[in-house]
This record gives C-alpha cells, sequence and structure tokens, in this order.
RNA sequence: GCGCGCGUAGCUCAAUUGGAUAGAGCAUCGGUCUUCGGAACCGACGGUUGGGGGUUCGAAUCCCUCCGCGCGCGCCA
C-alpha cells in the first residue's frame, strides 16, 4: 500500500513530537473508521529504539515522542553532513533562474529589487540542494527603444567615453518624447477633419524625423555595423556598471557571466516563426502571425504584420534555449505579476510546440514567479517625496547609513564586542545589518503579494527582521569564541540533550533538510525565513534556560556547546539562503 | 465588458499546503535581569479569517455566490 504517511511536526507541545495524519484520509479513503485504523497502524509498527510513545488521539491522529537516543543520534549524523543533511538531488538536470531584468539606459528601480534578490535567493536554494543553476539575466538590450537613444546621443554629439547612466536615462526619456506622436495618431483614430489633421501633421514633422533617424540607427545596429555596434555595446556597460554595484552592495551573486538579453537570441526569432508556422500552430491574422489557444478568446501574437518580432518571439526562443541548451528541467522566471498573462500564453505556446523538454526529452517545468508590487505608505507604488521613482541605489545607500548609524552607536558601548572597532569595518557591518534588513523583509513574505516598504519598521531591528537573526548568530559566535574550545574539540563532543528547551532545538535543527527541499519544491522563500526565527526563539528558549559556559560539568559545558555549533552553522546556512552575511560581531 | 489575483488582530504579516485551541512583530499595558552581548526573554490586551451558502471527521485554505480593492487585456518591451 503506497500512501504518504503524513508525518508532521506536532502542533503542539503536549502531543508529543511528531504527528502521524494518514489514518484520517486513508480512513476516507476505504469508508472505515479511522480511530480504529490508527490502533492498527500502531500495532504494526515497529517503533522500538526510536519512539518512547506512540497514541492515538482526537480523529484519528498518532502522536509520536522519539527517544534522547534517537534524537541524539539524528543530530550527531547533521552535526556530521557537509549539506546540513541535505540528500543529493533526484533530478540530474539544471534550474533556470530568470532574474534581475534590467532594461539599457534605464535606472534599476525597487521593481528589480525583488527580481533581484527572490531570483538569487531561489538560486542559492538550488544550489544548496546540488544542483547545477543558470542565473539568467534577460536584459532588455535589443529593438527600437534602444536604438532611439543611440541616435539621440548620436544627434546630440554624446561623449560616449564619458557618459553616466543619468546621461543614458536622459537621452531615453528625451527620445521617447521627441518621437511621441500620441495626439495625431489619436486624431487619425477619432477620424478628425483633414485641416486639423494637417495642422498636426507640420507640428509632428520633427516627431517623424526623429523617428526616422530612430529606425535607420536600428537597420545599422541590426545589420552589424561595427560603429554602431561598438557604441550600443558602450550604452549596455555603463547601464550592467550600476547592476554590478547593486548586486555587489547586495550580495547577490549577479554579474557579466549572467547577462543573456534579448540580443543574444536575435538570430533565432526568425527560426521561432518558421517552426510555429510548419507545424501548423501559428497562422495569419491581419497580416500578423499568431498562436490560438483552445480554451480562450484572445491569441499570441508572434509577429508583427510589417514583419517584426516581438517580446513574445524573444521569449519563445529563450525557452528553448533554456531547456534545450542549458539543459533545465526546472525554468523559473521572476518577473513582476502583472506579467501572468503573457507568461501563460509563452508557456502554453511552448508546451504546444514541444519545447518545455530538455535535450534528452525530459519534461521541464516553466514557471512564472510572479511577485507582487512594493508600495508606499499610502499603499501607491513606492515613489520619493517628489513624486519620483525610488532608485534601487537610493534605496540601498540609505539602508546601509542606517545600518551603520546604529552599529555605530551601539559600539559606543565599551562592553560591546564591537567597540574600539575602526570606522571601516563598523561601515562593512553596518552594511550587512541594512541589507538584511530589505532582504529580510522582503524575502520572508508572501512573494506573490504586493507589500508596504517600511525602512523604518526594517531597521528597528527588533522582533522579526533579518538583524535579529543576524544578532541571534553574533550572540552563538561570541560563546563559542568565549569558550576557548577548539572546534575540533567540540565537533569530537557528544551530545547529550537532557533539558526539554535543548530536545525541541534539537528537532528543529533535524528539519533544516525538509525546509529546504520545500522551498525548492514550492519556490516559497518565506519558507526560510519562518525556519530562521523559529531556530533563533528555540535558541534563546535554551539560551535563557541553559547555561552553556557556566555549565555544571565539563561533560555538559562541551554537550551545549556543540549544540550552539551546529545552532550557528545552520543559522548562518539559512541566512546565507538570502544571500545575508552573517558576522560574528555586530 | 472579459480575464487573473488578493481580502486574516488598530498597523505590517504568518499559519508546516485540508489538521487539534488561527500565531508573530510593531503599538498599548505589565513583568524578568548584580547579562553567556538587553538588537533578549516571559505575560496581558486584541479575531464572526470581507458577507452568505456548500463539500467532510475537520476549512483561513477546496467549490458556488455576492461585496470591496488591485492588475492585465494584438502588432511596446
Amino acid at each position: 500500500m503506497e500512501s504518504d504517511p503524513q508525518i508532521r511536526p506536532s502542533g503542539n507541545v503536549k502531543f508529543g513530537d511528531f504527528q502521524v495524519n494518514a489514518a484520517m484520509a486513508l480512513a476516507k479513503e476505504r469508508g472505515t473508521n479511522p480511530r480504529a485504523l490508527a490502533e492498527e497502524i500502531l500495532k504494526a509498527a515497529d517503533v522500538a529504539g526510536i519512539a518512547d510513545k506512540c497514541e492515538v488521539a482526537g480523529p484519528g491522529f498518532i502522536n509520536v515522542t522519539l527517544t534522547r537516543a534517537c534524537t541524539e543520534s539524528c543530530l550527531t549524523k547533521l552535526a556530521a553532513s557537509e549539506t546540513f543533511g541535505v540528500p543529493a538531488p533526484m533530478d540530474p538536470h539544471a534550474v533556470v533562474v530568470d532574474l534581475c531584468g534590467v532594461n539599457v539606459a534605464k535606472q534599476m528601480h525597487v521593481g528589480h529589487l525583488r527580481a533581484t534578490i527572490i531570483g538569487d535567493s531561489l538560486a542559492r536554494v538550488f544550489e544548496r540542494l546540488g544542483r547545477k543553476v543558470w542565473r539568467e539575466n534577460h536584459l532588455g538590450d535589443w529593438g527600437l527603444p534602444i536604438a532611439m537613444t543611440l541616435a539621440k546621443l548620436m544627434r546630440e554629439r554624446a561623449d560616449f567615453a564619458r557618459l553616466s547612466l543619468d546621461d543614458l536615462n536622459h537621452a531615453y526619456r528625451g527620445a521617447q518624447k521627441e518621437t511621441s506622436t500620441a495626439d495625431l495618431d489619436a486624431a487619425y483614430e477619432n477620424h478628425c477633419g483633414p485641416h486639423r489633421i494637417a495642422e498636426f501633421e507640420i507640428q509632428y514633422e520633427p516627431a517623424r524625423a526623429a523617428m526616422e533617424d530612430a529606425k535607420k540607427t536600428l537597420v545599422r545596429l541590426q545589420s552589424g555595423d561595427p560603429e554602431i555596434v561598438r557604441l550600443w555595446e558602450r550604452l549596455i556597460e555603463v547601464t550592467m556598471e550600476q547592476v554590478y554595484e547593486a548586486a555587489r552592495t547586495l550580495n547577490v551573486k549577479v554579474g557579466r557571466e549572467n547577462n543573456r538579453g534579448e540580443s543574444f537570441f536575435r538570430d533565432r526569432l526568425a527560426g521561432v516563426i518558421d517552426a510555429f508556422a510548419k507545424s501548423g500552430l501559428a497562422k495569419s491574422d491581419r497580416g500578423a502571425m499568431v498562436v490560438p489557444f483552445a480554451d480562450r478568446e484572445r491569441p499570441l501574437l508572434i509577429q508583427k504584420s510589417d514583419g517584426g518580432f516581438l517580446y513574445a518571439t524573444t521569449d519563445l526562443a529563450a525557452v528553448r534555449f533554456r531547456t534545450f541548451e542549458l539543459d533545465g528541467s526546472l525554468v523559473v522566471y521572476v518577473v513582476d505579476a502583472r506579467q501572468r498573462d503573457h507568461f501563460k500564453d509563452v508557456f502554453d505556446a511552448a508546451r504546444l510546440i514541444g519545447w518545455n523538454k530538455t535535450a534528452d526529452g525530459a519534461e521541464s517545468t516553466l514557471v512564472h514567479l510572479g511577485f507582487g508590487a512594493v508600495l508606499g505608505s499610502d499603499k501607491k507604488p513606492l515613489k520619493t517625496r517628489s513624486g519620483e521613482n525610488f532608485t534601487l541605489k537610493d534605496l540601498l545607500d540609505e539602508a546601509c547609513e542606517r545600518g551603520t548609524a546604529e552599529v555605530t552607536r551601539r559600539a559606543g558601548d565599551p562592553n560591546a564586542p564591537t567597540h574600539g572597532l575602526p570606522s571601516d569595518e563598523l561601515a562593512k557591518i553596518g552594511a550587512a545589518v541594512g541589507i538584511a534588513a530589505v532582504k529580510y523583509a522582503d524575502l520572508s513574505g508572501d512573494l506573490t503579494k504586493d507589500y508596504v516598504f517600511d525602512l523604518d519598521s526594517m531597521i528597528t531591528f527588533e522582533g522579526d527582521t533579518g538583524p535579529y537573526l543576524q544578532y541571534a548568530h553574533a550572540r552563538i559566535a561570541s560563546i563559542l569564541a568565549k569558550s576557548g574550545e577548539s572546534p575540533a574539540a567540540i565537533a569530537a563532543a557528544s551530545f547529550a540533550l537532557a533539558e526539554p528547551a535543548e530536545k525541541t532545538l534539537a528537532l528543529h535543527l533535524l528539519r533544516y533538510a525538509q525546509m529546504t527541499l520545500d522551498v525548492g519544491r514550492t519556490l516559497e522563500t518565506n519558507r526560510v525565513g519562518l525556519y530562521l526565527r523559529t531556530l533563533a526563539e528555540l535558541f534563546n528558549a535554551f539560551y535563557q534556560s541553559c547555561p552553556v559556559l557556566k555549565a555544571d560539568d565539563p561533560a555538559t559545558r562541551l554537550a551545549r556547546l556543540k549544540l550552539c555549533a551546529i545552532t550557528r552553522a545552520i543559522l548562518a546556512d539559512g541566512l546565507s539562503l538570502y544571500g545575508i552575511v552573517a558576522p560574528d560581531r555586530m
């Protein structure tokens, strides 16, 4: 009989350590009495040496209390494990994470914060799970908007060697504005009189000219004109400098090697149309190529009536590349939730044509992780006081400053371990603390929901925050350092889980691997935060009731130091899943 | 209009994916400590999980319906 045993940690300590919920589900299936079935299971189970107590309770729960020896032996295995108990992966294929997604000539804003740190965190989780991971930064580095910016900069004889991101941004917005013929288009749309339209035509003559210029530039870029390509590469370089800097600040593994933008796929777009046309999945509609779906009205547009390609065309080329060439059996798109419909269409089209397969034919799972918006306290998209979009740099700078201010203030206390450290050292710790606050606040919530960005409550460093976890870690590190014992001596010691607080902490430590597997399965990064917060709370409870350095006897002291060491290691590893550094003092 | 998503304590969020008495953090009030680092710990207050109906041993979670909010809807990316 194959069935999920439904073994869960007990919801309440008075019920024991674990509860088995399988009897109730099984009884429903068979139409028998759940309590009687639970009794039967209990009779058949051999729990000698594993459980002290097993009993049926409530409608058919089986409550299990583990023996001390069993818990200790599991914990000893965990302490010796290089992967913290995480088993080798079942799936040999890669995981592809689409993250960051900046656009050339545009500033990073808070939306990119989410796309970057969520993607990086998931990548770290899959790396912990032993998977090969590709972090793919799908830059918006191709197409008319870029050509418009390039054309404008060239007309203005900009010095490309000295361009700043602000210059680019200014040119980008200027180009958008000066080529806009919105009023004229509206006049045609509304069938205005010829006189009115003629007036608009004259008025919009410069816009037409600018657009013509941009299109010519685009053709030169597309045909590989060396001069234009060189300038285009410069635009990308200037844009990406901010990304690399933000990545350093955020402790995110995103660099030049992860750049694979729209331009990378430019030679594959015609092939996408061909493939869909040949397979009969795409048809012509009003001069454009579309992929219709059986279950919905609107099709997916993959080629414009003028022959041009679209967002969806590039995405389809990217899907095929990621599954077939990068060998991804899981491809996660970390892109904001508003693009849900788009990705549903793209993924369905990819499945229709069979591109959701790795080279060896394994099925690939395509997932859009649509994250929610970052809101201000007014519940509207986050803006500065003057109404501008918050740039990511401004936000990170402020987080680091406030972290540093707090760390510096506390270092003023002569008893603080940070007392007397040089200011650059304090700034380093302060930045780690400020960034931890921002990242934890983002990653520990439900990713799909909008959230209110409130730097004040994040930087309070009290309660459910990243710095709270860092602090717990620093305190443990401090105990270990003060003990005077070598890591080898601690590693050689035996666990002795005598007190209830010790056993509860141990049981939670044993769940680390399962938590990591759960995050890999559900992509819910908040599980990491929940786990670590609980771990810190259980450690604090232990710390409160069980003296370590002043333990009654040397064996207990060493056993508790060993419990501290494994807790510290798992806390640090868990924080690393968020890309949060855990300083030894703060 | 059609489609998708979301409504949980005063505020910001959880709830081990259908489990036992819905939990934390802020805020408010009270307590612990001659500290293993007080960025801590313990307690109190606070709930008809938007309303109503249904499914079953059991629902914040699944289904239906209404209300409210947000987002997206063919030649931009």
